[in-house]
DNA sequence: AGCACAATGTACACATGTGTCAATAATGAA
DNA sequence: TTCATTATTGACACATGTGTACATTGTGCT
Protein backbone atom coordinates (compact mmCIF):
# COMPACT_ATOMS: atom_id res chain seq x y z
CA UNK A 1 0.00 0.00 0.00
CA UNK A 2 3.06 2.49 0.90
CA UNK A 3 5.30 2.88 -1.38
CA UNK A 4 8.51 3.76 0.33
CA UNK A 5 9.81 6.36 -1.81
CA UNK A 6 11.67 7.87 1.35
CA UNK A 7 15.29 8.11 0.48
CA UNK A 8 15.63 6.73 4.38
CA UNK A 9 14.63 3.40 5.36
CA UNK A 10 11.65 4.64 7.60
CA UNK A 11 7.91 4.81 6.32
CA UNK A 12 6.53 7.96 7.51
CA UNK A 13 8.06 11.49 7.01
CA UNK A 14 6.81 15.24 6.99
CA UNK A 15 6.42 14.94 3.53
CA UNK A 16 4.37 11.70 3.59
CA UNK A 17 1.96 13.15 6.12
CA UNK A 18 1.53 16.38 4.28
CA UNK A 19 0.69 14.66 1.04
CA UNK A 20 -1.86 12.37 2.78
CA UNK A 21 -3.19 15.42 4.40
CA UNK A 22 -3.24 16.67 1.12
CA UNK A 23 -5.32 14.59 -0.61
CA UNK A 24 -7.61 14.46 1.48
CA UNK A 25 -8.56 18.21 1.51
CA UNK A 26 -9.06 18.04 -2.46
CA UNK A 27 -11.00 15.48 -2.46
CA UNK A 28 -12.95 15.70 1.06
CA UNK A 29 -12.21 18.98 2.76
CA UNK A 30 -10.48 20.32 5.61
CA UNK A 31 -12.42 18.49 7.77
CA UNK A 32 -11.46 14.97 6.39
CA UNK A 33 -7.85 15.86 7.35
CA UNK A 34 -7.58 14.03 10.52
CA UNK A 35 -4.87 12.34 11.77
CA UNK A 36 -6.26 9.13 12.56
CA UNK A 37 -8.23 8.42 9.08
CA UNK A 38 -4.32 9.77 7.61
CA UNK A 39 -2.59 7.35 9.60
CA UNK A 40 -4.70 4.18 8.40
CA UNK A 41 -3.62 5.56 5.08
CA UNK A 42 -0.09 5.14 5.58
CA UNK A 43 -0.51 2.26 7.26
CA UNK A 44 1.07 3.95 10.29
CA UNK A 45 0.14 4.72 14.04
CA UNK A 46 -1.72 8.02 14.69
CA UNK A 47 0.48 8.36 17.45
CA UNK A 48 3.54 8.78 15.02
CA UNK A 49 2.37 11.53 13.20
CA UNK A 50 3.22 13.57 16.64
CA UNK A 51 6.95 12.66 15.55
CA UNK A 52 6.73 15.34 12.21
CA UNK A 53 4.48 17.58 13.57
CA UNK A 54 3.68 19.56 17.41
CA UNK A 55 -0.21 18.73 16.47
CA UNK A 56 -3.08 18.54 13.95
CA UNK A 57 -3.18 22.65 13.63
CA UNK A 58 0.76 22.57 12.34
CA UNK A 59 -0.04 20.14 9.61
CA UNK A 60 -3.10 22.61 8.27
CA UNK A 61 -0.86 25.19 8.57
CA UNK A 62 1.40 23.46 6.11
CA UNK A 63 -1.58 23.01 3.99
CA UNK A 64 -2.05 26.45 3.45
CA UNK A 65 1.66 27.62 3.04
CA UNK A 66 1.89 25.28 0.39
CA UNK A 67 -1.43 26.82 -1.23
CA UNK A 68 0.35 30.20 -0.57
CA UNK A 69 3.16 29.30 -2.13
CA UNK A 70 2.04 27.31 -5.34
CA UNK A 71 -1.43 29.36 -6.57
CA UNK A 72 -0.54 33.24 -6.49
CA UNK A 73 2.52 32.51 -8.01
CA UNK A 74 1.28 31.57 -11.17
CA UNK A 75 -0.73 33.83 -12.34
CA UNK A 76 0.99 37.34 -11.59
CA UNK A 77 4.21 35.28 -13.38
CA UNK A 78 1.74 34.72 -16.52
CA UNK A 79 0.02 38.27 -16.60
CA UNK A 80 3.70 39.70 -16.19
CA UNK A 81 4.71 37.36 -19.53
CA UNK A 82 5.71 39.14 -23.01
CA UNK A 83 3.18 39.89 -25.30
CA UNK A 84 2.18 41.56 -28.36
CA UNK A 85 -1.24 42.41 -28.04
CA UNK A 86 -3.79 41.67 -25.23
CA UNK A 87 -4.96 38.67 -26.65
CA UNK A 88 -2.01 37.55 -26.45
CA UNK A 89 -1.39 38.50 -23.43
CA UNK A 90 -4.65 37.09 -22.26
CA UNK A 91 -3.73 33.75 -23.65
CA UNK A 92 -0.81 33.33 -21.60
CA UNK A 93 -2.79 33.87 -18.86
CA UNK A 94 -4.94 30.96 -19.71
CA UNK A 95 -2.02 29.03 -19.65
CA UNK A 96 -3.09 28.88 -16.02
CA UNK A 97 -6.08 27.59 -15.70
CA UNK A 98 -5.01 24.64 -18.72
CA UNK A 99 -1.47 23.85 -16.21
CA UNK A 100 -1.89 22.73 -12.87
CA UNK A 101 1.56 23.50 -12.66
CA UNK A 102 0.73 27.03 -12.85
CA UNK A 103 -2.85 26.75 -10.88
CA UNK A 104 -4.10 23.99 -8.76
CA UNK A 105 -7.73 24.15 -9.36
CA UNK A 106 -9.09 21.52 -6.88
CA UNK A 107 -6.43 22.76 -4.25
CA UNK A 108 -7.89 26.58 -4.82
CA UNK A 109 -11.42 25.21 -4.43
CA UNK A 110 -11.02 23.14 -1.40
CA UNK A 111 -9.35 26.33 0.09
CA UNK A 112 -11.75 28.73 -0.51
CA UNK A 113 -14.20 26.26 0.87
CA UNK A 114 -12.50 25.93 4.03
CA UNK A 115 -12.27 29.38 4.61
CA UNK A 116 -15.93 29.06 5.44
CA UNK A 117 -15.46 28.11 8.57
CA UNK A 118 -12.29 30.34 9.72
CA UNK A 119 -11.49 33.74 9.19
CA UNK A 120 -8.26 33.11 9.46
CA UNK A 121 -7.90 31.59 6.18
CA UNK A 122 -10.66 33.67 4.73
CA UNK A 123 -8.35 36.67 5.56
CA UNK A 124 -5.82 34.44 3.36
CA UNK A 125 -8.14 33.37 0.56
CA UNK A 126 -9.18 37.33 0.14
CA UNK A 127 -5.29 38.36 0.31
CA UNK A 128 -4.77 36.70 -2.10
CA UNK A 129 -7.63 37.50 -4.59
CA UNK A 130 -6.46 40.87 -4.38
CA UNK A 131 -3.07 40.41 -5.21
CA UNK A 132 -4.35 38.42 -8.20
CA UNK A 133 -6.88 40.63 -9.61
CA UNK A 134 -4.17 43.44 -9.36
CA UNK A 135 -1.57 41.90 -11.66
CA UNK A 136 -4.36 41.41 -14.14
CA UNK A 137 -5.52 45.13 -13.41
CA UNK A 138 -1.94 45.85 -14.48
CA UNK A 139 -1.85 43.48 -17.60
CA UNK A 140 -5.24 45.34 -19.00
CA UNK A 141 -3.26 48.80 -18.00
CA UNK A 142 -0.60 48.15 -19.56
CA UNK A 143 -2.33 48.09 -23.31
CA UNK A 144 -3.74 51.30 -22.58
CA UNK A 145 -7.36 50.31 -20.98
CA UNK A 146 -8.84 53.04 -18.73
CA UNK A 147 -8.80 52.26 -14.59
CA UNK A 148 -12.06 51.29 -14.06
CA UNK A 149 -12.12 49.43 -17.72
CA UNK A 150 -9.24 47.21 -16.44
CA UNK A 151 -10.74 46.85 -12.68
CA UNK A 152 -13.93 44.94 -14.32
CA UNK A 153 -12.29 43.03 -16.93
CA UNK A 154 -9.54 41.76 -14.76
CA UNK A 155 -12.39 40.99 -12.27
CA UNK A 156 -14.48 39.32 -14.92
CA UNK A 157 -11.06 37.04 -15.98
CA UNK A 158 -10.93 36.09 -12.61
CA UNK A 159 -14.17 36.06 -11.20
CA UNK A 160 -15.20 33.69 -14.68
CA UNK A 161 -12.21 30.90 -13.95
CA UNK A 162 -13.00 31.24 -9.51
CA UNK A 163 -16.16 30.32 -10.64
CA UNK A 164 -15.15 27.64 -13.10
CA UNK A 165 -13.29 25.77 -10.34
CA UNK A 166 -16.57 26.44 -8.13
CA UNK A 167 -18.21 24.15 -10.79
CA UNK A 168 -16.45 21.28 -10.28
CA UNK A 169 -16.80 20.56 -13.90
CA UNK A 170 -14.74 17.97 -15.61
CA UNK A 171 -15.16 19.10 -18.98
CA UNK A 172 -12.74 17.36 -21.50
CA UNK A 173 -10.37 19.52 -23.07
CA UNK A 174 -11.39 19.76 -26.45
CA UNK A 175 -14.84 21.84 -25.43
CA UNK A 176 -12.83 24.09 -23.31
CA UNK A 177 -10.39 25.03 -26.16
CA UNK A 178 -13.55 25.34 -28.52
CA UNK A 179 -14.72 28.36 -26.04
CA UNK A 180 -11.30 30.20 -25.46
CA UNK A 181 -11.36 32.49 -28.79
CA UNK A 182 -14.77 33.60 -27.40
CA UNK A 183 -13.86 33.84 -23.81
CA UNK A 184 -10.44 36.26 -25.11
CA UNK A 185 -13.23 38.34 -27.22
CA UNK A 186 -15.26 38.84 -24.57
CA UNK A 187 -12.31 39.68 -21.62
CA UNK A 188 -10.29 41.88 -24.07
CA UNK A 189 -12.90 43.48 -26.77
CA UNK A 190 -10.23 41.86 -29.64
CA UNK A 191 -10.07 38.78 -31.50
CA UNK A 192 -6.73 36.72 -31.39
CA UNK A 193 -4.91 36.68 -34.14
CA UNK A 194 -4.88 32.97 -35.47
CA UNK A 195 -1.40 32.76 -34.87
CA UNK A 196 -1.38 33.75 -31.52
CA UNK A 197 -4.21 30.44 -30.74
CA UNK A 198 -1.77 28.10 -32.85
CA UNK A 199 1.29 29.19 -30.57
CA UNK A 200 -1.34 28.61 -27.54
CA UNK A 201 -2.58 25.46 -29.07
CA UNK A 202 0.55 24.09 -29.41
CA UNK A 203 2.27 24.44 -25.62
CA UNK A 204 -0.94 22.59 -24.77
CA UNK A 205 -0.57 20.24 -26.76
CA UNK A 206 -3.82 20.50 -28.37
CA UNK A 207 -4.66 19.98 -32.17
CA UNK A 208 -7.73 22.00 -33.46
CA UNK A 209 -9.67 19.86 -36.33
CA UNK B 1 -31.94 33.44 23.95
CA UNK B 2 -34.92 31.48 22.38
CA UNK B 3 -37.72 33.46 21.36
CA UNK B 4 -40.72 31.54 21.53
CA UNK B 5 -41.81 32.07 17.67
CA UNK B 6 -44.59 29.00 17.36
CA UNK B 7 -48.07 29.48 17.70
CA UNK B 8 -48.18 26.56 20.05
CA UNK B 9 -46.53 26.76 23.73
CA UNK B 10 -43.59 23.94 22.85
CA UNK B 11 -39.93 25.64 22.47
CA UNK B 12 -38.69 23.55 19.79
CA UNK B 13 -40.16 22.46 16.61
CA UNK B 14 -39.13 21.40 13.08
CA UNK B 15 -38.77 24.83 11.92
CA UNK B 16 -36.73 26.26 14.54
CA UNK B 17 -33.91 23.14 13.79
CA UNK B 18 -33.81 23.46 10.44
CA UNK B 19 -33.36 27.25 10.98
CA UNK B 20 -30.39 26.33 13.51
CA UNK B 21 -28.48 24.22 10.67
CA UNK B 22 -28.91 26.84 8.02
CA UNK B 23 -27.63 29.26 10.16
CA UNK B 24 -25.09 26.82 11.25
CA UNK B 25 -24.62 25.38 7.39
CA UNK B 26 -24.43 29.25 6.51
CA UNK B 27 -21.49 30.10 8.71
CA UNK B 28 -19.40 27.47 9.66
CA UNK B 29 -20.10 24.85 6.32
CA UNK B 30 -22.01 21.39 6.48
CA UNK B 31 -19.48 19.56 9.26
CA UNK B 32 -20.69 22.20 11.42
CA UNK B 33 -24.53 21.36 11.52
CA UNK B 34 -24.23 18.68 14.17
CA UNK B 35 -27.02 17.93 16.68
CA UNK B 36 -25.51 18.65 20.33
CA UNK B 37 -24.15 22.50 19.00
CA UNK B 38 -27.82 23.08 17.93
CA UNK B 39 -29.19 22.13 20.56
CA UNK B 40 -27.10 24.10 22.62
CA UNK B 41 -28.17 27.01 20.42
CA UNK B 42 -31.68 26.25 21.31
CA UNK B 43 -31.70 25.32 24.68
CA UNK B 44 -33.32 22.48 24.18
CA UNK B 45 -32.07 18.32 24.87
CA UNK B 46 -29.89 16.96 22.53
CA UNK B 47 -32.31 14.65 22.28
CA UNK B 48 -35.11 16.39 21.69
CA UNK B 49 -34.07 16.44 17.89
CA UNK B 50 -35.36 12.90 17.11
CA UNK B 51 -38.73 13.70 18.00
CA UNK B 52 -38.69 16.15 14.59
CA UNK B 53 -36.10 14.29 12.32
CA UNK B 54 -35.20 11.15 12.14
CA UNK B 55 -31.85 11.38 12.06
CA UNK B 56 -28.82 14.03 11.42
CA UNK B 57 -29.22 12.60 7.75
CA UNK B 58 -32.48 13.47 7.54
CA UNK B 59 -32.13 17.29 8.36
CA UNK B 60 -29.67 17.54 6.15
CA UNK B 61 -31.95 16.07 3.21
CA UNK B 62 -34.87 18.73 4.47
CA UNK B 63 -31.61 21.74 4.14
CA UNK B 64 -30.78 21.13 0.35
CA UNK B 65 -34.41 20.66 -0.16
CA UNK B 66 -34.50 24.14 1.22
CA UNK B 67 -31.47 25.01 -1.31
CA UNK B 68 -32.94 24.05 -4.03
CA UNK B 69 -36.52 25.18 -4.18
CA UNK B 70 -35.11 28.94 -3.36
CA UNK B 71 -31.93 29.44 -5.18
CA UNK B 72 -32.79 27.49 -8.70
CA UNK B 73 -36.40 29.30 -9.74
CA UNK B 74 -35.24 32.74 -9.09
CA UNK B 75 -32.43 32.70 -12.41
CA UNK B 76 -34.71 31.05 -14.32
CA UNK B 77 -37.68 33.21 -13.58
CA UNK B 78 -35.40 36.78 -13.86
CA UNK B 79 -33.89 35.36 -16.98
CA UNK B 80 -37.30 34.65 -18.76
CA UNK B 81 -38.55 38.04 -17.44
CA UNK B 82 -39.93 40.81 -20.26
CA UNK B 83 -37.30 43.12 -21.73
CA UNK B 84 -36.93 45.47 -24.88
CA UNK B 85 -33.45 45.09 -25.17
CA UNK B 86 -30.78 42.35 -24.16
CA UNK B 87 -28.68 45.01 -21.76
CA UNK B 88 -31.98 45.46 -19.97
CA UNK B 89 -32.93 41.76 -20.03
CA UNK B 90 -29.38 41.43 -18.51
CA UNK B 91 -30.33 43.79 -15.55
CA UNK B 92 -33.11 41.90 -15.23
CA UNK B 93 -30.62 39.21 -13.92
CA UNK B 94 -29.26 40.68 -11.66
CA UNK B 95 -31.85 41.48 -9.74
CA UNK B 96 -30.65 38.07 -8.38
CA UNK B 97 -27.19 39.11 -7.25
CA UNK B 98 -28.91 42.03 -5.32
CA UNK B 99 -31.81 40.80 -3.71
CA UNK B 100 -31.68 38.00 -1.39
CA UNK B 101 -35.16 36.45 -2.08
CA UNK B 102 -33.94 35.86 -5.39
CA UNK B 103 -30.76 34.38 -4.60
CA UNK B 104 -29.07 33.61 -1.46
CA UNK B 105 -25.32 33.86 -2.38
CA UNK B 106 -24.06 32.63 1.11
CA UNK B 107 -26.75 29.30 0.97
CA UNK B 108 -25.03 28.68 -2.47
CA UNK B 109 -21.68 28.96 -1.68
CA UNK B 110 -22.02 26.42 1.39
CA UNK B 111 -23.89 24.32 -0.36
CA UNK B 112 -21.01 24.47 -3.65
CA UNK B 113 -18.45 23.78 -0.79
CA UNK B 114 -20.86 20.90 0.64
CA UNK B 115 -20.27 19.08 -2.59
CA UNK B 116 -16.68 18.71 -2.27
CA UNK B 117 -17.69 16.18 0.52
CA UNK B 118 -20.82 14.37 -1.10
CA UNK B 119 -21.23 12.85 -4.45
CA UNK B 120 -25.04 13.14 -3.96
CA UNK B 121 -24.44 17.02 -3.55
CA UNK B 122 -22.28 17.49 -6.14
CA UNK B 123 -24.86 15.66 -8.73
CA UNK B 124 -27.48 18.12 -7.05
CA UNK B 125 -25.13 21.42 -7.76
CA UNK B 126 -24.26 20.17 -11.49
CA UNK B 127 -27.91 20.09 -12.06
CA UNK B 128 -28.97 23.34 -10.90
CA UNK B 129 -25.89 24.65 -12.74
CA UNK B 130 -27.10 22.78 -16.00
CA UNK B 131 -30.78 24.53 -15.23
CA UNK B 132 -29.89 28.02 -14.23
CA UNK B 133 -26.56 28.08 -17.32
CA UNK B 134 -29.30 26.55 -20.03
CA UNK B 135 -31.79 29.75 -19.03
CA UNK B 136 -29.51 32.37 -19.09
CA UNK B 137 -28.24 31.11 -22.53
CA UNK B 138 -32.12 30.90 -23.99
CA UNK B 139 -31.91 34.74 -23.15
CA UNK B 140 -28.82 35.37 -25.00
CA UNK B 141 -30.63 33.47 -27.98
CA UNK B 142 -34.30 35.22 -28.04
CA UNK B 143 -31.93 38.05 -28.89
CA UNK B 144 -30.58 36.93 -31.73
CA UNK B 145 -27.01 35.69 -30.50
CA UNK B 146 -25.72 32.35 -32.35
CA UNK B 147 -25.87 29.21 -29.83
CA UNK B 148 -22.24 29.00 -29.27
CA UNK B 149 -21.87 33.11 -28.43
CA UNK B 150 -24.87 32.81 -26.35
CA UNK B 151 -23.11 29.50 -24.37
CA UNK B 152 -20.47 30.98 -23.46
CA UNK B 153 -21.46 34.32 -23.03
CA UNK B 154 -24.54 32.76 -20.49
CA UNK B 155 -21.65 31.07 -18.84
CA UNK B 156 -19.44 34.25 -18.58
CA UNK B 157 -22.50 35.48 -16.72
CA UNK B 158 -23.19 32.62 -14.00
CA UNK B 159 -19.52 32.06 -13.39
CA UNK B 160 -18.22 35.76 -12.96
CA UNK B 161 -20.94 35.38 -10.38
CA UNK B 162 -20.26 31.94 -8.73
CA UNK B 163 -17.14 33.23 -8.75
CA UNK B 164 -17.76 36.42 -6.40
CA UNK B 165 -20.01 34.48 -4.32
CA UNK B 166 -16.53 32.33 -4.08
CA UNK B 167 -15.03 35.42 -3.21
CA UNK B 168 -17.20 36.10 0.65
CA UNK B 169 -16.33 39.81 -0.14
CA UNK B 170 -18.07 42.30 1.09
CA UNK B 171 -18.03 45.48 -0.82
CA UNK B 172 -20.64 47.99 -0.31
CA UNK B 173 -23.84 48.49 -2.65
CA UNK B 174 -22.55 51.36 -4.37
CA UNK B 175 -19.27 50.19 -5.52
CA UNK B 176 -20.70 47.06 -6.86
CA UNK B 177 -23.38 49.40 -8.24
CA UNK B 178 -20.77 51.52 -10.35
CA UNK B 179 -19.52 48.07 -11.90
CA UNK B 180 -22.18 47.29 -13.52
CA UNK B 181 -22.96 48.86 -16.53
CA UNK B 182 -19.33 48.04 -17.38
CA UNK B 183 -20.40 44.03 -16.78
CA UNK B 184 -23.60 44.59 -18.92
CA UNK B 185 -21.29 46.01 -21.33
CA UNK B 186 -18.85 43.08 -21.43
CA UNK B 187 -21.64 40.41 -21.12
CA UNK B 188 -24.01 41.60 -23.89
CA UNK B 189 -21.55 43.43 -25.94
CA UNK B 190 -24.15 46.80 -25.94
CA UNK B 191 -24.22 49.63 -23.30
CA UNK B 192 -27.47 50.30 -21.08
CA UNK B 193 -29.60 53.00 -21.80
CA UNK B 194 -29.81 55.51 -19.19
CA UNK B 195 -33.39 54.95 -18.17
CA UNK B 196 -32.81 50.92 -18.04
CA UNK B 197 -30.28 51.60 -15.51
CA UNK B 198 -32.40 54.25 -13.87
CA UNK B 199 -34.98 51.59 -13.39
CA UNK B 200 -32.44 49.23 -12.20
CA UNK B 201 -31.36 51.49 -9.44
CA UNK B 202 -34.57 52.28 -8.18
CA UNK B 203 -35.74 48.99 -7.95
CA UNK B 204 -33.04 48.11 -5.92
CA UNK B 205 -33.36 51.87 -4.02
CA UNK B 206 -29.68 52.49 -4.95
CA UNK B 207 -29.48 57.06 -5.77
CA UNK B 208 -26.41 57.51 -8.60
CA UNK B 209 -24.52 60.60 -7.56
C1' DA C 1 -59.07 18.32 37.80
C1' DG C 2 -57.92 14.80 34.94
C1' DC C 3 -56.44 12.86 30.61
C1' DA C 4 -54.01 11.93 26.31
C1' DC C 5 -50.61 13.11 23.66
C1' DA C 6 -46.76 16.11 22.27
C1' DA C 7 -42.41 17.50 23.68
C1' DT C 8 -38.43 17.33 26.53
C1' DG C 9 -34.98 15.25 29.40
C1' DT C 10 -31.78 11.51 31.58
C1' DA C 11 -29.07 7.52 31.29
C1' DC C 12 -26.82 4.39 28.55
C1' DA C 13 -23.86 2.34 24.85
C1' DC C 14 -21.02 3.29 21.41
C1' DA C 15 -17.99 5.58 17.81
C1' DT C 16 -14.39 8.58 16.40
C1' DG C 17 -11.39 11.93 17.21
C1' DT C 18 -7.24 14.44 19.98
C1' DG C 19 -2.90 14.55 22.49
C1' DT C 20 0.76 12.69 26.20
C1' DC C 21 3.85 9.30 28.00
C1' DA C 22 6.80 5.67 28.39
C1' DA C 23 8.34 1.52 26.08
C1' DT C 24 10.16 -0.48 22.03
C1' DA C 25 12.17 -1.04 17.36
C1' DA C 26 14.97 0.33 13.27
C1' DT C 27 18.78 2.88 11.26
C1' DG C 28 23.29 4.33 10.28
C1' DA C 29 27.67 5.58 11.94
C1' DA C 30 31.72 4.57 15.18
C1' DT D 1 28.61 -4.89 17.68
C1' DT D 2 27.43 -1.23 20.16
C1' DC D 3 25.19 3.04 20.59
C1' DA D 4 22.90 7.39 19.98
C1' DT D 5 19.50 8.95 17.26
C1' DT D 6 15.32 8.67 14.75
C1' DA D 7 10.91 6.57 14.27
C1' DT D 8 7.08 3.79 15.70
C1' DT D 9 3.88 1.89 18.89
C1' DG D 10 0.33 0.80 22.70
C1' DA D 11 -1.85 2.38 26.83
C1' DC D 12 -4.07 6.06 28.92
C1' DA D 13 -7.15 10.15 29.65
C1' DC D 14 -10.21 12.95 27.69
C1' DA D 15 -13.50 15.38 24.42
C1' DT D 16 -17.28 15.52 21.28
C1' DG D 17 -20.33 13.48 18.56
C1' DT D 18 -24.44 9.85 17.42
C1' DG D 19 -28.64 7.33 18.44
C1' DT D 20 -32.03 4.38 21.63
C1' DA D 21 -35.01 3.43 25.63
C1' DC D 22 -37.56 5.00 29.07
C1' DA D 23 -39.09 8.40 32.34
C1' DT D 24 -40.90 13.00 33.03
C1' DT D 25 -43.07 17.25 32.04
C1' DG D 26 -46.11 20.63 29.49
C1' DT D 27 -50.22 21.63 26.80
C1' DG D 28 -54.80 21.80 25.33
C1' DC D 29 -58.97 19.76 25.70
C1' DT D 30 -63.24 17.90 28.22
Amino acid sequence: MEQTLNDSGWRGSQEAWLEAAYDSLLSSGVDSVKILPLAKRLNLSRTSFYWFFQDREQLLASLIARWRDKNTGGIVQQSEAYAESLAEAMLNVFDCWLNEKLFDSKFEFAVRSWALQSEEILAEVQKADRTRMEALCRMFMRFGLSEITADVRARTTYLVQIGYISMQSNEDIALRMKRIPEYIAIYTGEVPQQRELDRFYARHGYKPD
